[in-house]
DNA sequence: GCGACAG
DNA sequence: ATCTTGTCGC
């Protein structure tokens, strides 16, 4: 399997090339997305939440479940995590997306909020509650409790201008998805 | 053997 | 992430 890691160890530093950097005009912002993901023995619970901006008054939430197919490995937690997350965010609406993990601030520059980014061509941030190991400070921008870095279409200054907006320790749109994907059935 | 890191 | 009671602390 270390070889197959290997590989996807490649792609993540090329599609990293495909990740865009700019600014956001955060004024312009009017929903905000939130994803997050749970699991509960083989099955991934993931919800999604949109809010207005930045006010956090939520105007939709949706969970949805899928087999867990891939384990978590640390720099390769996209892999376990992108099915979920697609599933959950197909058709919803938002002008930004919040993602539970990081983007940027990866080892080879590709977490699981670029990945993200990259295929729903859509400005997401990473959010994470701690960094990841070796990754250079200056990839991630401490905001509250909150590590955010850049999914895609999004610079760190306008991302973590988002976040700050919408106040508290950790972004709101996030603590409610999460839990909403822990709701027992 | 040592070290150990998004969720 | 998840398994789990009480318990220390703001």
């Amino acid at each position: 399997m270390t070889e197959k890691l290997k590989k996807i160890a490649q792609l993540q530093r090329e599609f990293s090339k495909r990740v865009v950097e700019r600014p956001l005009d955060v004024d312009s912002i009017e929903t905000v997305g939130a994803v997050d993901v749970s699991y509960r023995e083989n099955t991934a619970v993931s919800a999604l939440v949109v809010c207005t901006f930045p006010d956090c008054e939520v105007l939709e939430a949706r969970t949805t479940k899928a087999r867990a197919t891939f384990p978590y490995i640390p720099t390769y937690f996209f892999l376990r995590e992108t099915r979920p997350v697609l599933l959950v965010a197909k058709n919803a609406d938002f002008d930004v997306l919040l993602v539970e993990g990081h983007g940027r601030a990866h080892p080879r520059g590709y977490g699981l909020a670029s990945h993200i980014g990259l295929v729903l061509k859509k400005p997401v941030i990473g959010v994470a509650k701690r960094p990841l190991r070796g990754v250079p400070e200056g990839l991630y921008k401490k905001v509250g409790k909150a590590y955010v870095s850049v999914g895609h279409l999004v610079d760190l200054k306008s991302a973590a201008e988002v976040v700050g907006a919408l106040g508290g320790s950790y972004p709101k749109p996030l603590k409610l998805a999460d839990k909403l994907s822990k709701v027992r059935t």
